[in-house]
DNA sequence: ATAAGCACGC
DNA sequence: GACGTACGTGCTTATA
């Protein structure tokens, strides 16, 4: 007999307390019991403490499940669940299968192990500054994801199946051309056979480096410099976007339509990205294509619930930078967005000295790159190979940039002092990240820790703010009593599916909520956009 | 199974 | 002169 006690009779006795207002939970990875309980009609309610969570904010490079955690904090080595449900693979079965008395074992460690975690993590979030962000926003988000996770996407399975077959024309066509310019069948998804075809049978010249295990590199980069001179390469760059497409998402996400609820229900990971962004994966619905023509058509296939829903895609403006504009206080840089100014032609008039309406389009080009660089410490080396110019020309366009921007360069510089100081760096709600190697004397370890004390507070003061947006857009429309869900996260962007009769009322409550989660010195701009499908929503 | 190479997003 | 742009997920191939 699987269970000894059937789940009705345990729902009876647990509902009121797991239901109750009052009643703290202790769990590791809450949202996980929260959707599990909701599938039983229980509603999770109450104070909540989150070993997963707390330990995210205490830690947050390391890996927070809690068999890692027992081990560090309490020197304790957990069952580990392949002894209860099997090794990991086709022969592993479910709790329900096994045997009892061994289930049993397991979730009583579970309960108790998770209790004493919590125990030492409560002053451990006090003395390390972060209770707050754990109490107001990290907590909170938990039942905002659930409800998005719950909700699910809808995709347009047969909109899908017929891309992909289109999709399998092309690549057969694209591999028979290969095959004749290559004189040779080998497997085009091959890097290692696709290198020597190339380099060694063709003999076409190969500049640059080998890959760390000494292969000729056949990347998108690679491929592009010999497009122009060898229509082979033109072909195998179609081929790549074609096959990758295809394999990623047309056939992938039909696959991971729920049965039940016939939509895509993805996993917004918490406590993985150690900047403090979400993640998605199962699928992963925040790397949907959108930069090409090929790519743009997936996103048809993310559809509003039905012919009265709409989606509503709501996105920051230049969100990054504005953070950067914010916490440098650089006047200039602050003028611009005060202005309303497009931030990269303002960049490049500055950085050429001259006029807004003198700006070319390679010269805004330069510019986006400059503003791109900037929030990840790129080196003129770095810029040099995105715009390919010569190092020389792009030092000149960083020098400029600097002089101009004299804000952001102190920014930088005081961000990686406050590192060597403390030993971390922080965003604005005060999520910390440890850089240990920040004092390293190897250049290669310390560099990679300055950049990470100057990416870090603005990728993850970004992240802070749309999490508290979210949090207060899901209460408002709670409190509004609207039906429509939140259902997706892409770092920057929302996206509802939204009765048509609400659209215009939760358009303004979703900008209004963006706009001030958290006062910046600049003004901060959101974009809103609806439409039957994600693409015509943006 | 795991690593490598590659490519998609922000 | 080194090294050279942050954060992720997931596909296919190659190797063990």
């Amino acid at each position: 007999m699987p269970s000894l006690i059937h789940h009705s009779k345990l729902k009876k006795n647990f509902k009121p307390i797991l239901e109750d207002e009052h009643i703290l939970k202790i769990g590791e990875n809450v949202k996980y019991d929260m959707l599990l309980l909701q599938a039983y009609g229980v509603e999770l309610k109450g104070p909540m403490f989150d070993t997963m969570l707390a330990h995210y904010l205490i830690e947050p490079d390391q890996r927070h499940t809690m068999d890692i955690i027992a081990e560090n904090y309490l020197g304790y080595a957990t069952i580990h669940i392949e002894d209860i449900i099997g090794k990991k693979g086709k022969s592993q079965g479910t709790m329900r299968e096994a045997d009892v008395s061994k289930v049993t074992d397991y979730v009583v460690e579970d309960a108790d192990i998770t209790l004493q975690l919590k125990n030492i993590f409560v002053p451990l979030l006090k003395e390390r500054e972060v209770e707050k962000l754990f109490n107001d926003v990290e907590v909170p988000l938990v039942p905002v994801l659930t409800d998005m996770e719950f909700a699910g996407v809808k995709i347009d399975k047969q909109f899908l199946e017929d891309y992909s077959r289109q999709m399998e024309k092309e690549i057969m066509q694209l591999e028979n051309t290969v095959y004749e310019l290559a004189g040779v069948q080998f497997n085009l998804s091959s890097p290692k056979q696709l290198g020597e075809v190339l380099f060694e049978k063709l003999k076409i010249p190969y500049v640059g480096k080998k890959t760390k295990t000494g292969q000729y590199s056949t990347d998108e980069e690679t491929l592009s410099k010999l497009a122009n001179d060898f229509a082979i390469a033109k072909n195998l760059q179609d081929y790549r976007e074609w096959t990758k497409l295809k394999s990623t998402y047309v056939d992938a996400l039909p696959l991971l339509i729920n049965h039940k609820s016939g939509r895509v229900h993805t996993s917004f990971n918490q406590a993985i990205a150690a900047t403090g962004r979400l993640s998605s994966v199962d699928p992963n619905l925040q790397n949907i294509p959108i930069r090409t023509d090929r790519g743009k058509e997936i996103r048809k296939a993310f559809i509003a619930r039905d012919d009265e829903h709409v989606l509503l895609s709501c996105d920051y403006s230049q969100i990054e930078l504005r953070i950067i504009a914010s916490l440098s206080e650089d006047e200039n840089m602050i003028d611009a967005f005060r202005q309303g100014l497009d931030i990269h032609t303002a960049t490049a008039a500055r950085v050429y000295s001259i006029d807004l309406n003198m700006v070319t389009p390679d010269m805004r080009r330069n510019a986006k790159a400059v503003n791109f660089g900037i929030a990840y410490g790129q080196s003129a080396f770095g810029l040099s190979q995105t715009l390919r110019v010569s190092r020389a020309e792009a030092k000149e366009i960083i020098d400029n940039y600097q002089k101009q921007f004299p804000g952001v360069s102190r920014l930088m510089a005081s961000n990686i002092e406050f590192a060597r100081q403390h030993g971390y760096i922080k965003t604005i709600l005060g999520r910390k990240r440890y850089l240990r190697d920040i004092g390293s004397a190897n250049f290669t370890v310390r560099g990679q820790a300055e950049r990470l004390a100057i990416n870090t507070p603005i990728q993850g003061s970004a992240a802070d703010m749309i999490k508290v947006a979210m949090i207060n857009i899901h209460k408002e429309l709670k409190k509004r009593k609207l039906q429509t869900k939140m259902t997706l996260q892409v770092h920057d962007e929302l996206v509802f599916d939204t009765h048509l009769s609400e659209v215009d009322e939760v358009k303004e409550i979703v900008t209004e909520l963006m706009k001030n989660s958290m006062p910046l010195s600049v003004p901060i701009e959101v974009g809103a956009g609806t439409g039957k499908n994600w693409l015509d929503a943006h």
